[in-house]
DNA sequence: CTTACCGCCTGTCGGC
DNA sequence: TGCCGACAGGCGGTAA
């Protein structure tokens, strides 16, 4: 599952083949993602690449009359390929450029690729919390924003009008890392605490996208799995297993519809 | 406004 | 071995 760290690997996989150059067109095999494929997308010819962003978990490339915005959705990758290298199954897009062809692969098809004439406007962009990495991110914000409600913290900073790009992995690290209780109202929690998680966040992310950049050395994307990053996972995945600080066997539970695994000892 | 739940998809896994 | 249902999960949309 493409998390923040996924994307921005991504996004610098694909940038030398496609920033400052021609896309010639965008080969649409299967306009079925989540929302069907902007027909601008289909008639797209000899567009220049003016720029390349990552904002949340989208990837944009933005273009003189507007951009293109790339979700990867659960499962889906971006490889930079040859021209003669075999379609493969749920090969649904190529951006083709004079050498390569950039092909998002998604199986589960929740990825989308759209057209919007200001980026920054359209609907799923511009209600957005703040970059997770940003100094705009801060315990204040959070703390701030909290205010009054009862949802559980878990869930809160998932909420991606509060903060982009903490997905689930990273939301069951952090939160053990911060010894904070994952069903904790996120209006009662103080903010000395939410210091903390902040940091454990900011950190969580960064060695991620730190260790993205260098397993995902030789292809782009992946395969949709954490594995690159598995092995530093203390409570994702490890419900059962002993608590790397207390020995406590991890309890896994569900948070709408999200499996939550945390120590019952540690985090309060 | 907040919160809860639905559904889009297919690969994987457990049970039989 | 093979079938089949349950499940996973980001996230917008909608209902309460």
């Amino acid at each position: 599952m493409p998390e923040l760290p996924e994307v921005e690997t991504s996004l610098k996989g694909i940038e030398p083949y496609l920033l400052n150059q021609t896309l010639k067109k965008v080969e649409v095999r299967n306009p079925n993602l989540r929302w069907p494929v902007s027909q601008q997308v289909h008639t797209l010819v000899d567009a220049n690449v003016k720029n390349m962003r990552r904002r949340g978990k989208y990837i944009i490339l933005e273009f003189d009359a507007g951009a293109i915005l790339v979700h990867l959705g659960m499962s889906g990758s971006l490889r930079v390929l040859s021209h003669d290298s075999p379609v493969e199954k749920h090969d649904h897009i190529d951006f083709i450029t004079q050498d390569k062809r950039i092909c998002l692969n998604d199986p589960r098809r929740f990825g989308c690729v759209l057209w919007s004439e200001d980026w920054s406007k359209h609907k799923l962009i511009s209600h957005l919390g703040p970059e997770p990495l940003s100094k705009a991110f801060d315990a204040d914000y959070l703390h701030r924003k909290a205010k009054g409600r009862n949802v559980a913290v878990k869930q809160y900073i998932m909420d991606s009008g509060i903060v982009v790009g903490v997905g689930n992995i990273y939301a069951n690290e952090a939160l053990f890392k911060a010894g904070i209780h994952p069903m904790r109202a996120a209006g009662n929690i103080a903010l000395k605490r939410y210091e903390v998680l902040v940091e454990k966040i900011k950190a969580v992310l960064a060695a991620a996208i730190k260790q993205g950049g260098t397993t995902l050395r030789d292809y782009v994307g992946g395969d949709g799995k954490p594995g690159y990053f598995k092995q530093q996972l203390l409570v994702y995945g490890c419900q059962g297993k002993p608590c790397v600080s207390c020995g406590a066997s991890l309890k896994e539970i569900r948070q709408g519809g999200r499996s939550t695994v945390y120590c019952v000892v540690c985090q309060t």
